[in-house]
DNA sequence: GTATTCGTACGAAATTTTTCCTACCTGACA
DNA sequence: TGTCAGGTAGGAAAAATTTCGTACGAATAC
Protein backbone atom coordinates (compact mmCIF):
# COMPACT_ATOMS: atom_id res chain seq x y z
CA UNK A 1 0.00 0.00 0.00
CA UNK A 2 1.02 3.57 -0.79
CA UNK A 3 1.94 4.77 3.16
CA UNK A 4 3.56 8.97 1.74
CA UNK A 5 0.71 10.04 0.52
CA UNK A 6 2.27 13.81 0.15
CA UNK A 7 2.26 13.37 -3.66
CA UNK A 8 -1.15 13.54 -3.84
CA UNK A 9 -0.81 17.85 -3.11
CA UNK A 10 0.65 17.26 -6.68
CA UNK A 11 -2.01 15.30 -8.15
CA UNK A 12 -4.95 16.68 -10.50
CA UNK A 13 -8.65 16.14 -9.16
CA UNK A 14 -8.93 13.48 -11.81
CA UNK A 15 -5.63 11.16 -10.75
CA UNK A 16 -6.72 11.71 -7.09
CA UNK A 17 -9.49 10.24 -7.08
CA UNK A 18 -8.11 6.97 -8.46
CA UNK A 19 -5.57 6.75 -6.02
CA UNK A 20 -2.72 5.72 -8.43
CA UNK A 21 -0.08 7.61 -10.10
CA UNK A 22 -0.70 9.98 -12.61
CA UNK A 23 0.30 9.93 -16.26
CA UNK A 24 3.00 11.90 -17.03
CA UNK A 25 2.49 14.86 -18.96
CA UNK A 26 4.38 16.20 -21.96
CA UNK A 27 7.81 17.51 -20.31
CA UNK A 28 8.14 14.80 -17.81
CA UNK A 29 7.94 12.00 -20.34
CA UNK A 30 11.07 13.57 -21.86
CA UNK A 31 12.45 13.07 -18.64
CA UNK A 32 11.10 9.66 -17.96
CA UNK A 33 12.50 9.04 -21.81
CA UNK A 34 16.14 10.00 -20.24
CA UNK A 35 15.77 7.88 -17.30
CA UNK A 36 14.99 4.98 -19.50
CA UNK A 37 17.74 5.07 -21.59
CA UNK A 38 20.57 6.09 -19.58
CA UNK A 39 19.54 4.92 -16.10
CA UNK A 40 19.27 6.46 -12.82
CA UNK A 41 21.00 10.06 -13.40
CA UNK A 42 21.38 13.45 -11.53
CA UNK A 43 19.85 16.51 -12.86
CA UNK A 44 22.37 17.83 -14.40
CA UNK A 45 22.87 15.05 -16.79
CA UNK A 46 18.68 15.13 -17.24
CA UNK A 47 19.06 18.84 -18.31
CA UNK A 48 22.15 18.39 -20.37
CA UNK A 49 20.18 15.49 -22.83
CA UNK A 50 17.21 17.66 -23.13
CA UNK A 51 19.14 20.24 -24.15
CA UNK A 52 20.40 18.72 -27.13
CA UNK A 53 16.83 19.20 -27.99
CA UNK A 54 15.89 22.16 -27.17
CA UNK A 55 16.92 25.26 -24.31
CA UNK A 56 15.79 24.17 -21.26
CA UNK A 57 16.92 26.14 -18.05
CA UNK A 58 18.66 24.14 -15.13
CA UNK A 59 16.21 24.95 -13.00
CA UNK A 60 13.40 24.40 -14.82
CA UNK A 61 14.58 20.56 -15.55
CA UNK A 62 15.60 20.40 -11.63
CA UNK A 63 11.51 21.99 -10.54
CA UNK A 64 9.81 19.45 -12.85
CA UNK A 65 11.62 16.42 -11.83
CA UNK A 66 11.04 17.56 -8.13
CA UNK A 67 7.59 17.70 -8.63
CA UNK A 68 8.00 14.07 -10.35
CA UNK A 69 8.99 12.87 -7.27
CA UNK A 70 6.15 14.67 -5.38
CA UNK A 71 3.54 13.20 -7.82
CA UNK A 72 5.46 9.45 -7.45
CA UNK A 73 6.49 9.72 -10.76
CA UNK A 74 10.28 9.25 -9.79
CA UNK A 75 12.68 8.27 -6.78
CA UNK A 76 15.30 10.00 -5.77
CA UNK A 77 18.60 8.93 -3.84
CA UNK A 78 20.16 12.28 -1.46
CA UNK A 79 22.34 10.17 0.34
CA UNK A 80 24.62 12.05 -1.60
CA UNK A 81 24.89 16.09 -2.56
CA UNK A 82 23.74 15.34 -6.35
CA UNK A 83 20.72 13.80 -5.60
CA UNK A 84 20.18 10.71 -7.85
CA UNK A 85 16.61 10.57 -9.84
CA UNK A 86 15.00 7.06 -10.73
CA UNK A 87 11.65 6.11 -12.75
CA UNK A 88 9.63 5.07 -9.54
CA UNK A 89 7.63 2.31 -11.96
CA UNK A 90 9.16 0.06 -14.42
CA UNK A 91 9.52 1.13 -17.98
CA UNK A 92 7.36 -1.24 -19.36
CA UNK A 93 4.45 -0.95 -17.25
CA UNK A 94 4.31 3.05 -18.11
CA UNK A 95 4.43 2.21 -21.60
CA UNK A 96 1.85 -0.28 -21.46
CA UNK A 97 -0.69 2.07 -20.26
CA UNK A 98 0.51 4.57 -22.64
CA UNK A 99 0.36 2.62 -25.91
CA UNK A 100 -2.85 1.65 -23.84
CA UNK A 101 -4.69 4.78 -24.29
CA UNK A 102 -3.02 5.96 -27.51
CA UNK A 103 -4.54 2.68 -29.13
CA UNK A 104 -7.76 3.66 -27.76
CA UNK A 105 -7.81 7.20 -28.42
CA UNK A 106 -7.11 6.81 -31.46
CA UNK A 107 -7.96 3.50 -33.12
CA UNK A 108 -10.85 2.74 -30.32
CA UNK A 109 -8.70 0.09 -28.90
CA UNK A 110 -7.39 -2.06 -32.17
CA UNK A 111 -4.01 -2.96 -31.86
CA UNK A 112 -4.30 -4.12 -35.29
CA UNK A 113 -5.36 -0.95 -36.75
CA UNK A 114 -2.56 0.18 -35.28
CA UNK A 115 -0.26 -1.88 -37.02
CA UNK A 116 -1.82 -1.67 -40.08
CA UNK A 117 -0.74 1.92 -40.18
CA UNK A 118 2.72 1.43 -38.86
CA UNK A 119 2.83 -0.64 -41.70
CA UNK A 120 1.69 1.59 -44.17
CA UNK A 121 4.26 4.44 -42.60
CA UNK A 122 6.25 6.23 -44.75
CA UNK A 123 8.36 6.92 -42.00
CA UNK A 124 8.77 3.04 -41.10
CA UNK A 125 11.53 1.96 -43.15
CA UNK A 126 12.38 -0.91 -44.77
CA UNK A 127 14.55 -2.44 -42.31
CA UNK A 128 11.97 -1.87 -39.33
CA UNK A 129 8.86 -3.31 -41.85
CA UNK A 130 10.98 -6.64 -41.98
CA UNK A 131 12.00 -6.66 -38.43
CA UNK A 132 7.92 -7.05 -37.56
CA UNK A 133 7.54 -9.54 -40.15
CA UNK A 134 10.65 -11.37 -38.88
CA UNK A 135 8.97 -11.09 -35.06
CA UNK A 136 5.74 -12.34 -35.99
CA UNK A 137 6.76 -15.09 -37.95
CA UNK A 138 8.96 -16.43 -34.17
CA UNK A 139 6.31 -15.75 -32.23
CA UNK A 140 4.99 -18.91 -30.21
CA UNK A 141 2.02 -20.44 -32.20
CA UNK A 142 -0.33 -20.38 -29.41
CA UNK B 1 -0.73 28.59 -49.41
CA UNK B 2 -2.31 29.29 -46.39
CA UNK B 3 -3.84 32.86 -46.74
CA UNK B 4 -6.24 32.76 -44.10
CA UNK B 5 -3.82 33.79 -40.83
CA UNK B 6 -6.66 34.32 -38.39
CA UNK B 7 -5.54 30.86 -36.98
CA UNK B 8 -2.32 32.34 -35.36
CA UNK B 9 -4.03 33.91 -32.58
CA UNK B 10 -4.86 30.66 -31.40
CA UNK B 11 -1.45 29.12 -31.49
CA UNK B 12 1.23 28.49 -29.19
CA UNK B 13 4.60 29.98 -30.08
CA UNK B 14 6.14 26.97 -31.35
CA UNK B 15 3.68 26.51 -33.46
CA UNK B 16 3.36 29.36 -34.96
CA UNK B 17 7.17 29.47 -35.92
CA UNK B 18 6.71 26.23 -37.57
CA UNK B 19 3.44 28.05 -39.54
CA UNK B 20 1.66 24.75 -39.62
CA UNK B 21 -1.34 23.57 -37.80
CA UNK B 22 -0.84 22.62 -34.01
CA UNK B 23 -0.95 19.32 -32.70
CA UNK B 24 -4.09 18.85 -31.12
CA UNK B 25 -4.57 19.09 -27.37
CA UNK B 26 -6.26 16.06 -25.58
CA UNK B 27 -9.59 17.65 -25.70
CA UNK B 28 -9.10 18.65 -28.74
CA UNK B 29 -8.47 15.00 -29.91
CA UNK B 30 -11.44 14.13 -28.34
CA UNK B 31 -13.70 15.61 -30.55
CA UNK B 32 -11.95 14.83 -33.31
CA UNK B 33 -12.47 11.27 -33.05
CA UNK B 34 -15.99 11.98 -33.12
CA UNK B 35 -16.07 13.85 -35.58
CA UNK B 36 -13.94 11.15 -37.26
CA UNK B 37 -16.24 8.11 -36.66
CA UNK B 38 -19.18 10.24 -37.27
CA UNK B 39 -18.39 12.93 -39.98
CA UNK B 40 -19.47 16.17 -40.42
CA UNK B 41 -21.65 16.84 -37.10
CA UNK B 42 -22.76 19.53 -35.00
CA UNK B 43 -21.55 20.91 -31.62
CA UNK B 44 -25.09 19.27 -29.86
CA UNK B 45 -23.73 16.17 -31.40
CA UNK B 46 -20.23 16.20 -30.65
CA UNK B 47 -21.25 17.21 -27.19
CA UNK B 48 -23.98 14.37 -26.28
CA UNK B 49 -21.02 11.76 -27.77
CA UNK B 50 -18.08 13.36 -25.09
CA UNK B 51 -21.54 13.08 -22.60
CA UNK B 52 -21.44 9.25 -23.29
CA UNK B 53 -18.06 9.17 -21.24
CA UNK B 54 -17.71 12.32 -18.93
CA UNK B 55 -20.02 14.99 -18.25
CA UNK B 56 -19.07 18.45 -20.18
CA UNK B 57 -20.83 21.55 -20.40
CA UNK B 58 -22.51 22.04 -23.97
CA UNK B 59 -20.56 25.66 -24.09
CA UNK B 60 -17.06 24.35 -23.24
CA UNK B 61 -17.43 22.07 -26.37
CA UNK B 62 -18.77 24.81 -28.41
CA UNK B 63 -15.83 27.01 -27.53
CA UNK B 64 -13.04 24.56 -28.07
CA UNK B 65 -14.54 23.79 -31.04
CA UNK B 66 -14.30 26.94 -32.34
CA UNK B 67 -11.12 27.56 -31.02
CA UNK B 68 -9.86 24.32 -33.06
CA UNK B 69 -11.69 26.53 -36.43
CA UNK B 70 -9.49 29.20 -35.31
CA UNK B 71 -6.59 27.32 -35.42
CA UNK B 72 -7.45 25.71 -38.50
CA UNK B 73 -7.70 22.01 -36.87
CA UNK B 74 -11.55 22.54 -38.08
CA UNK B 75 -13.67 24.23 -40.90
CA UNK B 76 -17.64 24.46 -40.73
CA UNK B 77 -20.55 25.21 -42.80
CA UNK B 78 -22.43 27.84 -41.19
CA UNK B 79 -25.03 28.48 -44.10
CA UNK B 80 -27.46 26.95 -41.38
CA UNK B 81 -27.96 27.82 -38.37
CA UNK B 82 -26.84 24.88 -36.68
CA UNK B 83 -23.38 24.99 -37.75
CA UNK B 84 -21.35 21.89 -38.99
CA UNK B 85 -18.31 21.33 -38.13
CA UNK B 86 -15.70 18.54 -39.64
CA UNK B 87 -11.93 17.79 -39.07
CA UNK B 88 -9.69 20.12 -41.24
CA UNK B 89 -7.22 17.98 -42.65
CA UNK B 90 -7.32 13.88 -43.19
CA UNK B 91 -8.22 11.64 -40.65
CA UNK B 92 -5.10 9.80 -42.17
CA UNK B 93 -2.51 12.64 -42.01
CA UNK B 94 -3.36 13.50 -38.55
CA UNK B 95 -2.95 10.33 -37.57
CA UNK B 96 0.42 9.75 -39.06
CA UNK B 97 1.96 12.53 -37.87
CA UNK B 98 0.67 11.58 -34.34
CA UNK B 99 1.79 8.19 -34.57
CA UNK B 100 4.87 8.83 -35.62
CA UNK B 101 5.48 11.50 -32.94
CA UNK B 102 4.60 8.77 -30.38
CA UNK B 103 6.80 5.75 -31.76
CA UNK B 104 9.46 8.73 -31.58
CA UNK B 105 8.99 9.59 -28.27
CA UNK B 106 8.33 6.25 -26.48
CA UNK B 107 10.22 4.26 -28.79
CA UNK B 108 13.49 6.09 -30.16
CA UNK B 109 11.51 5.86 -33.48
CA UNK B 110 11.47 2.25 -33.17
CA UNK B 111 8.21 0.70 -34.92
CA UNK B 112 9.36 -2.63 -34.57
CA UNK B 113 9.67 -2.10 -30.60
CA UNK B 114 6.09 -0.50 -30.79
CA UNK B 115 4.71 -3.69 -32.25
CA UNK B 116 6.89 -5.86 -30.35
CA UNK B 117 4.73 -4.09 -27.19
CA UNK B 118 1.58 -4.58 -28.71
CA UNK B 119 2.21 -8.36 -29.44
CA UNK B 120 3.39 -8.61 -25.32
CA UNK B 121 0.37 -6.47 -24.51
CA UNK B 122 -2.25 -8.00 -22.11
CA UNK B 123 -4.79 -5.59 -24.09
CA UNK B 124 -4.38 -7.07 -27.04
CA UNK B 125 -6.87 -9.99 -27.41
CA UNK B 126 -5.94 -13.25 -28.95
CA UNK B 127 -7.91 -12.27 -32.11
CA UNK B 128 -6.23 -8.99 -32.41
CA UNK B 129 -2.99 -10.87 -32.55
CA UNK B 130 -4.15 -13.19 -35.51
CA UNK B 131 -5.53 -10.40 -37.63
CA UNK B 132 -1.78 -9.10 -37.00
CA UNK B 133 -0.41 -11.85 -38.04
CA UNK B 134 -2.38 -12.48 -40.88
CA UNK B 135 -1.87 -9.06 -42.05
CA UNK B 136 1.87 -9.25 -42.05
CA UNK B 137 1.80 -12.71 -43.80
CA UNK B 138 -0.40 -10.78 -46.27
CA UNK B 139 1.62 -8.04 -47.32
CA UNK B 140 3.25 -7.52 -50.63
CA UNK B 141 6.71 -9.12 -51.09
CA UNK B 142 8.53 -5.79 -51.83
C1' DG C 1 -47.61 37.62 -29.50
C1' DT C 2 -44.89 35.78 -26.13
C1' DA C 3 -42.49 32.37 -23.70
C1' DT C 4 -39.55 28.59 -24.16
C1' DT C 5 -36.06 26.17 -26.35
C1' DC C 6 -31.92 25.88 -28.75
C1' DG C 7 -28.38 27.89 -31.09
C1' DT C 8 -23.88 31.12 -31.38
C1' DA C 9 -20.39 34.58 -29.47
C1' DC C 10 -17.19 35.85 -26.35
C1' DG C 11 -14.85 37.22 -22.12
C1' DA C 12 -13.12 35.58 -18.16
C1' DA C 13 -12.09 32.31 -14.68
C1' DA C 14 -10.12 27.96 -13.30
C1' DT C 15 -6.91 24.46 -13.88
C1' DT C 16 -2.85 22.37 -15.41
C1' DT C 17 1.66 22.59 -17.09
C1' DT C 18 6.03 24.79 -17.70
C1' DT C 19 9.51 28.09 -16.79
C1' DC C 20 12.36 30.90 -14.16
C1' DC C 21 14.00 34.03 -10.26
C1' DT C 22 15.92 34.30 -5.85
C1' DA C 23 17.79 32.39 -1.78
C1' DC C 24 20.74 29.65 0.31
C1' DC C 25 24.01 25.63 1.21
C1' DT C 26 28.37 23.08 0.39
C1' DG C 27 32.80 21.77 -1.39
C1' DA C 28 37.00 23.14 -3.95
C1' DC C 29 40.68 26.05 -4.10
C1' DA C 30 43.58 30.28 -4.46
C1' DT D 1 39.41 33.00 4.80
C1' DG D 2 36.93 34.41 0.84
C1' DT D 3 35.14 33.47 -3.46
C1' DC D 4 33.40 30.79 -6.88
C1' DA D 5 31.22 26.86 -9.09
C1' DG D 6 27.57 24.00 -8.74
C1' DG D 7 24.02 21.98 -6.13
C1' DT D 8 18.87 22.12 -3.86
C1' DA D 9 14.41 24.51 -2.34
C1' DG D 10 10.50 26.89 -3.20
C1' DG D 11 7.49 30.70 -4.65
C1' DA D 12 5.72 32.93 -8.30
C1' DA D 13 5.04 34.06 -12.94
C1' DA D 14 4.03 32.68 -17.54
C1' DA D 15 1.93 29.83 -20.85
C1' DA D 16 -1.27 26.55 -22.35
C1' DT D 17 -5.49 24.24 -21.83
C1' DT D 18 -10.14 23.68 -20.31
C1' DT D 19 -14.41 25.16 -18.38
C1' DC D 20 -18.19 28.06 -17.76
C1' DG D 21 -21.26 32.36 -17.18
C1' DT D 22 -23.71 35.73 -19.57
C1' DA D 23 -25.67 37.88 -23.51
C1' DC D 24 -28.34 37.61 -27.16
C1' DG D 25 -30.55 36.01 -31.75
C1' DA D 26 -33.62 32.76 -34.23
C1' DA D 27 -36.96 29.07 -34.40
C1' DT D 28 -40.86 26.87 -32.34
C1' DA D 29 -44.88 25.94 -29.37
C1' DC D 30 -48.66 27.46 -27.32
Amino acid sequence: MVRNLSYLYRMNAKDQSKNKLPEPTKAELEILQVLWQHGPSTVRFVNDELNLQRPVNYTSTLKLMQIMVEKGLLTRDESSMKHIYRAAEAEQKTKDHLVDKFVDTLFNGSAGKLVMQLLGNQKTSKEELEAIKEMIKNMPKE
